[in-house]
RNA sequence: GGCGGGUUUCCCAAGCGGUCAAAGGGAGCUGACUGUAAAUCAGCCGCUACUAGCUUCAUAGGUUCGAAUCCUAUACCCGCCA
């Protein structure tokens, strides 16, 4: 071979290698309002031990249809936050078996603009996800830029103050009125705001499938009398997000359906969260989101009150959620879909989800072990990569830790939950939710 | 050979008579992370019988009520001049 025809060679497969797709133009393909729906496939039998009224149980498995496929449930929804999974790429999301993900309105507002999103096709085509999306409204950054973003969620409030917990003054970021909200910027410090109307502009334009409408997000630590006003002023803003999703929908009938799914909120109170839920319920949603921080040992009870009120018919989404026994609950009391950050923020950091339990791979202790993160996971990391190798690079702070464990993570909840749909649907969700939690929190784990 | 600068707890580096077991970093150790202000944050980081005591600031002497800090010698290291 000369040494030319070497050269075009090499650049020919460089091309190859570069470019086997090329990023398509932005264009739309036109769906019907009916490419959204859900049906149910399995339903847990009632039970005396159940949380609802009458000991009923709402836990099914089912099946959501969007634009971008289907999602069974119950499923978890990974969070890409601005618009990527910090570290793994979209297709290495799809092979560890992610079905869906979600993005959140006010990050991808700020950059790079909804306008940039819509010109590029919508959010799966801008970060090429072919799968079905959701996007949050902003509605979580009421609180954590509000209340101050250490501690807010805190699902154990023992021994907290609203002083520990609720920023003051100069330190508040956000800032809640009857018509909506303004964000002072955590990039710059310039304000913006965002509203019912805003949010759902800015949710049209990026064109998830899923959207939510634009709540107010408490802390645990607000007065039970804020808590009412909370819960009211967030119907008023869903019955103003319907209307305003109603009118764009109509506008832009070339897009494909984007679905909106109604916040509950109500803390910890079942008088509030039944009256939210049985409020946002009887609005022409396509499906709802189960909100706000809620205490950890009423994560079934919150479930079970909101779905006695909810339609059987839509899908629930139970939202920032990724404890295991957190979804055993809301599983069994009626959630479908749950997404946290939880498994990509813990990988970042070194924590490992496995059926024994959380544990940290920076520890010493794995240092020399070149055994897999988990013993018999099926996930690329575990097998193609050892601890020790896993350990070291979190350790240099190299990014390929975080995605080799970010990795694992995501496919820890993919395997979990696709064990828990196939407990419902042979019939055996009780024994393997015991036989799970029990071997998951045997030695002390969090998570 | 001459002159000058330096040697601080694992590393870098403050300290320049008492408020110094000694600032900051880094490394190390442990923990946390729940609709992402998070590749972040918190605690520990000389020894112990730890609301206190002990041994440390190159080594050995000395001055002082008191020294990492001042003096002398020694050992290394770095400059510049020969």
């Amino acid at each position: 071979m000369t040494q030319e025809t070497a050269q075009t060679a090499a650049t020919t497969q460089h091309a190859t290698i570069l470019s086997p797709q090329t990023p398509q133009a932005p264009t739309r393909i036109p769906l019907e309002r009916e490419a959204f729906g859900f049906d149910i496939v399995t339903e847990l039998p009632n039970s005396p031990h159940g949380l609802g009224r009458g000991g009923r149980r709402h836990g099914r498995t089912g099946v959501i249809h969007t634009p971008h496929g289907d999602i069974r449930t119950p499923a978890f929804v990974p969070v890409a936050t601005q618009a990527t999974m910090k570290g793994v790429l979209p297709e290495q999301m799809k092979s560890l078996g992610s079905q869906c993900l979600l993005a959140n309105a006010f990050h991808l507002f700020e950059r790079p603009g909804e306008d940039i999103i819509d010109a590029a096709g919508g959010l799966g085509r801008f970060m090429n996800w072919s799968g079905p999306t959701y996007t949050d409204s902003g509605g979580f950054q009421v609180l954590s830029l509000g209340a101050g973003f250490k501690k807010t969620l805190a699902m154990d409030t023992t021994g907290l103050k609203s002083d520990d917990v609720i920023a003051k003054g100069k330190q508040r970021r956000a800032f809640v009125d009857e018509d909506g909200v303004t964000f002072k910027s955590p990039l710059n410090g310039s304000e913006h705001r965002f509203s019912a109307e805003i949010s759902m502009g800015i949710q049209h334009k990026i064109g998830a499938d899923i959207m939510f409408a634009f709540d107010e997000l408490t802390t645990l630590m607000n007065t039970r009398r804020y808590q009412e006003e909370s819960v009211e002023r967030t119907f008023r803003w869903a019955k103003r997000c319907v209307a305003e999703h109603q009118r764009l929908t109509a506008a832009r009938a070339d897009k494909p359906y984007q679905a909106l799914f109604g916040v509950v909120q109500g803390a910890n109170y079942e008088d509030l969260r039944r009256l939210a839920a049985s409020e946002v319920g009887s609005l022409d949603f396509d499906g709802f989101g189960i909100g706000g921080a809620i205490e950890k040992k009423l994560m079934g009870e919150i479930s079970a009150w909101i779905c006695d009120e909810l339609p059987d018919s839509k899908p629930r989404h139970v939202l920032g959620i990724a404890a295991v026994d957190d979804i055993f609950a809301a599983v069994e009391n009626g959630g479908d879909t749950f997404d946290c950050v939880a498994p990509a923020r813990v990988a970042r950091n070194g924590a490992i989800y496995t059926h024994d339990g959380r544990w940290n791979v920076m520890r010493t202790a794995y240092k020399t072990d070149f055994g897999p993160l988990e013993e018999g996971c099926d996930c690329y990391t575990c097998q193609h990569y050892s601890r020790a190798y896993v350990h070291h690079l979190l350790k240099c702070r190299e990014m390929t830790g975080s995605t080799l464990a970010t990795i694992h993570n995501e496919r820890f909840f993919v395997r979990l939950l696709d064990g828990i749909r196939a407990s419902i649907d042979n019939g055996s969700f009780d024994d393997f939710r015991d036989a799970t939690l029990e071997r998951f929190y045997r030695n002390g784990s969090r998570g």
